[in-house]
RNA sequence: GAUUCCGUAGCUCAGCUGGUAGAGCAUAACACUUUUAAUGUUAGGGUCCUGGGUUCGAACCCCAGCGGGAUCACCA
């Protein structure tokens, strides 16, 4: 049971007429297309005979009618279409029912039409389809927003409250051709970095999504369970030991794009679950690594974009390589004149608190190193730069600097502000990555919930031996915000996590006439707003026994009030 | 989690110092054979987010809740 508006209740009157007419609303077939929008767009002009036999369907977007021609547009899933409809083409014979009752009164906006016809070009110089038949696919029965443009593309009453297009994405993506072609972008993008990489012949893998041991990344966790085997299980928060394992069995490069989920904050750049691509290359190192990023986002920017400059609110990002690099310590001295390289762990809490940096007393070095470097550098980072060679104490899983103590090859990207590549060179000394691991479980006992798990099972495939190998992580998601030029992750994701939708459960005719109430008087109780039972066990009965009566007599019903009592029980459910 | 703003017709929004709600588009009816934000005339459409409170009287003031946006905190 839901509650329906008039429009609503109009377009149900609207598909039992087309019944009542014999046509069937959702209609079972194929319906031959042999031309797009966007194809009679860019080609009509040019070879004008070849759009003399046109079929064509999509929703119908807008009407104009005038007496026995109209004219309308449909949307396909390339663009909008006019069309032009006159009654005598398509009602050649005496009765004109299929224009002037089902064209002009029967469709409505929404609906799904299938067209023959021919293209011509109006005496307003628009490339139209003059409709000889038309076929009805599938009726909406639900108004859509009217989004209107005019010429210069100017929007009048826009589809533009976030938490509707959120919620009602189908709606967003029909009557916003813009949100469209983010998500084109955004399956562009995806698709031209599996292409470069599968260029190179590394493959692309799947590991699993349930983990027992989550590790990979310092991150919350959600929790799941497994009926069968009746252990807890973990959605995965990073792939990255699994992809290591498979470097173990012997693939040269193997790579995952996929969902990742942490059980963390949700704000305009962090939803709970989101895309990561990682990928791990045997025989290389962090160096290698940062001019294959060069590379391949260079040839992601030029083929989504045409071009390796992207606009980025105020800012034109240049992603064709190299990018600047700087160590952590460099970066951290360029933007506040301090030196932390010498620094422990008590000169680092100096340091943060002369900042005005909060921290608290679970932070190893690492972790305080990282809270500066977030605050006071990372806003600074604009074009593409590489910040290299992190402190040990933040990266259990890169393998030491070759010549830096203290330090790891890691590297992380950032354009615009934001991080947007990690990498390292993978460590695979076994011994090392056990006490690495130890390391974590010290932080873990000092209050850091999210220290890394041991994982014994990785340990042992290191053990086995993994060649020299660099590791890369790029979140999917704000990598297609940048090249989209989209400051809110929702908006490059088809559908956001959101908090649930409230549904009142309204009650049926059947709830009303159980709950006591003379099925003559539900039409009172429902124009009194009455629409769930909860409402009605908690009225007033006086009150609601005055609104009763005073409200049949206002509809003119014909059928007698109730009595008090009556309206008592209705209400205490007896 | 904190602060702050917002929630009125299907959509976008008005609504003054508190006096039972308006517009445009959409919908319905009529007119109109090349329009294009089509036009003209007319009509219908509301749980003013929910629940309390103040008041003779609340869309408006107060309190609580729900949902959303922005900023901040945490993180990717």
């Amino acid at each position: 049971m839901q509650l329906l508006n008039e429009q609503e209740i109009e377009r149900r009157k609207d598909r039992e007429a087309l019944l009542q007419l014999g046509i069937d609303p959702y209609p079972a077939l194929s319906y031959p297309i042999n031309a797009t929008s966007a194809d009679i767009h860019k080609n009509y002009e040019n070879r004008k005979n070849d759009y003399k036999n046109i079929s064509i369907a999509g929703r119908l977007m807008t009407r104009r009618i005038m007496g026995s021609a109209s004219f309308a547009e449909i949307q396909d899933s390339y663009g909008r279409l006019q069309i032009y409809v006159r009654r005598d083409d398509i009602c050649p014979d005496e009765d004109k029912t299929l224009y002037n009752t089902v064209f002009k009164k029967l469709l409505g906006i929404g609906d799904f039409i299938g067209l023959k016809g021919f293209i011509f070009t109006t005496q307003t110089g628009e490339i139209s389809l003059h409709v000889q038949e038309f076929t009805l696919l599938s009726k909406s029965i639900k108004p859509l927003p009217i989004v209107k443009r005019d010429d210069e593309g100017n929007v009048y009453d826009g589809f533009t409250d976030p938490e509707l297009r959120y919620r009602q994405r189908y709606v967003d993506l029909i009557v916003n051709p813009e949100v469209k072609s983010t998500f084109v972008t955004r399956s562009k993008v995806i698709s031209s970095m599996r292409r470069y990489f599968d260029d190179h012949g590394w493959l692309e893998v799947e590991t699993p999504i349930l983990q027992q041991v989550h590790g990979g990344a310092a991150a919350k966790p959600f929790d799941t369970h497994h009926n069968a085997l009746d252990i807890p299980l973990f959605l995965r928060i990073a792939n990255e030991l699994y992809l290591k394992r498979l470097i173990v069995g012997g693939f040269e490069g193997v790579y995952e794009i996929g969902k990742m989920f942490r059980n963390e904050g949700m704000d305009r750049t962090h939803n709970p679950e989101f895309t990561s691509m990682e990928i791990y290359v045997a025989y290389k190192d962090y160096v290698w690594m940062m001019e294959m990023v060069e590379e391949l986002l260079g040839q992601i920017a030029s083929s989504v974009l045409g071009s390796t400059q992207a606009k980025v609110g105020e800012h034109i990002i240049e992603f064709a390589g190299p990018y600047k690099r700087l160590s952590m310590f460099e970066a951290i001295q360029e933007y506040t004149g301090i030196d932390v390289s010498t620094l422990d762990e008590a000169g680092l809490r100096k340091v943060c608190a002369a900042l005005g940096i909060d921290v608290d007393d679970s932070m190893g070095k690492g972790k305080l190193i990282d809270e500066i470097f977030g605050e006071k550098v990372e806003d600074h980072l604009i074009q593409p730069t590489y910040i290299t060679d992190y402190p040990i104490e933040m990266t259990p899983l890169a393998k030491k600097h070759r010549d830096k103590p203290g330090l790891v090859e890691r590297f992380e990207l950032f354009v615009n502000g934001k991080e947007i590549a990690n990498a390292y060179t993978e460590l695979n000394d076994p011994i090392d990555q056990r006490e690495r691991f130890e390391e974590q479980l010290k932080l873990a006992a000092r209050g850091d919930d999210e220290a890394m798990a041991m994982d014994e099972d990785f340990l042992r495939a290191l053990e086995y031996g993994m060649p020299p190998t660099s590791g890369l992580g790029i979140g999917i998601d704000r990598l297609c915000m940048l090249l989209t030029d989209k400051s809110t992750i929702q908006e490059v994701l088809f559908f956001p996590q959101m908090k649930p939708e409230k549904r009142v459960k309204v009650a049926t005719d059947e709830d009303f006439m159980e709950a006591g109430i003379p099925a003559a008087l539900i039409p009172v109780i429902r124009e009194l707003n009455i629409h769930t039972l909860d409402q009605l066990h908690t009225q007033n009965p006086s009150k609601l026994f005055n609104d009763v009566c005073g409200k049949r007599k206002k509809l003119k019903l014909n059928v007698a009030n109730p009595s008090k009592e009556d309206v008592e029980n209705w209400i205490n459910g007896n």
